[in-house]
DNA sequence: TAATCTTTAAACAGCC
DNA sequence: AGGCTGTTTAAAGATT
């Protein structure tokens, strides 16, 4: 959507060649604006300024020299975020107050028409910006970490365009061009105060960057500056740095006393001041009702967790991400109809959206639940999509991986060339693949050789070097049935949590946004991001939705990435050995010994064991 | 509630 | 002797 001012500028440069007038400045500065290369836009506004081409005159030129430099705050906030409508909206109102303060009428035309410019300017990128949105909405449009960002929240959140047109009809009522001309503030900040009126919190921190870093949401009392000195040289929320911090000031003050006779003498209460004071406080509300709401948010979000995550047992540290089943769970549910709302019943159960897709949410990462749950059997996730999906968050993040020992150890020697390991081998992908087990390696270890001889589907094979581990597919597809296969209610589930999964990504990444969540990378945080999240779970769920739909396609893309890596050791053998059917069994066949030991008796074992 | 599965812990044996 | 590998048993918790 953004595009490099200066290039609209030389592209534009025939169209404001007729000088430096104030107007030119104006166009010039306007035309920058204009985030399209939309053609007919540039040949619009050439036209425009046509039309226009005002006269030059000292005030005129003044304003447009303030109005340059508040553009120029703005392009600023654009690196960040497109401009906001609303802003914009504030500049012109403010425009036109003080239009009205400072000019004389035939000068004020000149402005009003540059008004009226920017009126047209602002539709247009509103038009853009509701296309935009549209899209991200239909789930057509990304919006990637980096990138600017809609600005949804002040639209949506913000003060409401017929509040600002209230607020300033008592602002401007208040004053008259008399009263104005006479007052010799034709130097105030434009840019300042119009944001403080616009939209609160982080735009009008970003302009206004004394305010920010002073917390500067304070209005003047004549009852503050009866204070002793040596309390206000320290605390006066309207003094620091030597720069009087009213808003749209920003007069040098040697020191506290001379701030004191500027506060009287420039601030004094007055109609402008009294006005100031109201934008001040409007700005001071709706960053209230905003804190309000986001409190209110957050006390549903930690309700509804609590309530869905009330286990008799929570380990702190590591992170277990068996846990996951329950609270991915609850956070799916919620998530497609709480997330773009305020939640306010938090609790209400939704359709439930998934069968276990391993998603990693951010619930997972700070509630942590019982230490053994496992989803792969009951919700036949895929272990091999996980993992490649979450492997950068399962080497980084010390979470258990949600799949039994078996299934890993399986994992481990399929994703091998030759579809065998050593013990050491195994040791060694575990560590490598899950951080998790990189601690408390006795008890694990102990856990895996364990598994390796309880479990029939293990097989050992004697090498040159030593023993190997093999899979024997066969067996271990005996341990599991493949319900969801001939589950229709399953797969209905599944179809339904993968169309909630598009606007559950743009709810997230609309959530970030609106809360102003910096987007953290994989890279930098070692877990995954909220988008990443929305990303896995979509994929998850495609993963679940193609192996659901597979059912023994050979070229499915639920196939492991291993599986699909290996075709000439994968065959397709019937899932179900006893019925000759169930074709998402798959048996590997490379370097498998022939001797299985079947001595060790599991043929009354209950066929209970995660596959993909 | 019972049966089954998984995990954890531990003991033990064989080998290097 | 100590560590590694492999087997087996038992108990507890989780799941069905």
């Amino acid at each position: 959507m953004m595009q490099e001012s200066g290039t609209e500028t030389k592209s534009n440069g025939s169209a404001i060649q007729n000088g430096a007038s104030g107007g030119n400045h104006l166009l010039e500065c306007s035309l920058r604006e204009v985030r399209s290369n939309d053609a007919l836009q540039v040949s619009y506004l050439q036209e425009k300024h046509e039309v226009f081409n005002p006269p030059p005159s000292p005030k005129a030129f003044v304003l447009a020299r303030q109005r340059i430099d508040c553009h120029q705050k703005l392009k600023q906030v654009e690196t960040r975020s497109p401009v906001n409508p609303l802003l914009y909206s504030c500049i012109n109102k403010h425009f036109n107050f003080y239009l009205l303060c400072f000019f004389q009428p035939q000068q004020q035309q000149v402005a009003t028409q540059q008004l009226a410019f920017q009126q047209q300017l602002l539709q247009m990128q509103q038009l853009q910006q509701q296309h935009l949105l549209s899209l991200q909405r239909q789930g057509l449009l990304t919006i990637q970490p980096g990138q600017p960002t809609l600005p949804l929240q002040p639209l949506a959140q913000g003060m409401i365009p017929t509040e600002l047109q209230q607020l300033w009809k008592e602002v401007t009522s208040s004053h008259t061009a008399e009263e104005a001309a006479s007052n010799n503030h034709s130097s105030l900040d434009l840019s300042t105060t119009c944001v403080s009126s616009s939209a609160p919190s982080k735009t009008s921190l970003i302009i206004n960057p004394h305010a920010s870093t002073n917390g500067q949401l304070s209005v003047h009392t004549p009852k503050r500056e009866s204070l002793s000195h040596e309390e206000h040289s320290h605390s006066h929320p309207l003094y620091g740095h030597g720069v009087c911090k009213w808003p749209g000031c920003e007069a040098v003050c040697e020191d506290f006393q001379s701030f004191l006779k500027h506060l009287n003498s420039e601030h004094a209460l007055d109609d402008r001041s009294t006005a100031q004071c109201r934008v001040q406080m409007q700005v001071v509300q709706q960053l209230e009702l905003q804190l309000a709401k986001d409190k209110e948010r957050l006390q549903a979000m930690m309700t509804h967790l609590h309530v869905k995550s009330t286990e008799p047992k929570a380990t702190p540290q590591p992170l277990n991400l068996v846990s996951s089943v329950t609270l991915s769970k609850t956070a799916s549910e919620a998530s497609p109809q709480s997330l773009p709302h305020t939640p306010t019943t938090p609790t209400a159960p939704i359709t439930p959206v998934t069968q276990g897709p391993s998603v990693i949410t951010t619930t997972s990462m700070h509630n942590v639940g019982p230490i053994r749950r496992r989803y792969s059997d009951k919700y036949n996730v895929p272990i091999s999509s996980d993992i490649a999906q979450n492997q950068e968050f399962y080497k980084n993040a010390e979470v258990r991986p949600p799949f039994t020992y078996a299934s890993l150890i399986r994992q481990a020697i399929l994703e091998s060339p030759e579809k065998q390991l050593t013990l050491n081998e195994i040791y060694n992908w575990f560590t490598r693949m899950f951080a998790y087990f990189r601690r408390n390696a006795a008890t694990w270890k102990n856990a895996v050789r364990h598994n390796l001889s309880l479990h029939k589907c293990f097989v050992r094979v004697e090498n040159v070097k030593g023993a190997v581990w093999t899979v024997d597919e066969l067996e271990f597809q005996k341990r599991r049935p493949q319900k969801i296969s001939g589950n229709p209610s399953l797969i209905k589930n599944i179809q339904t949590s993968h169309t909630y999964c598009t606007p559950l990504n743009a709810a997230l990444q609309a959530s970030m946004a609106e809360n102003s969540i910096p987007l953290y990378t994989t890279a930098s945080m070692g877990n995954p991001t909220l988008g990443n999240l929305a990303s896995a779970m979509r994929e998850e769920l495609n993963g679940a939705m193609e192996h659901t739909n597979s059912n023994g396609s050979d070229s499915s893309p639920g196939r492991s990435p291993m599986q699909a890596m290996h075709p000439v050791h994968v065959k397709e053998e019937p899932l179900d050995p006893d019925e000759n059917e169930g074709p998402l069994s798959l048996v590997t066949t490379a370097n498998h010994s022939p001797d299985f030991d079947h001595d060790r008796d599991y043929e009354d074992e209950p066929v209970n064991e995660d596959i993909e």
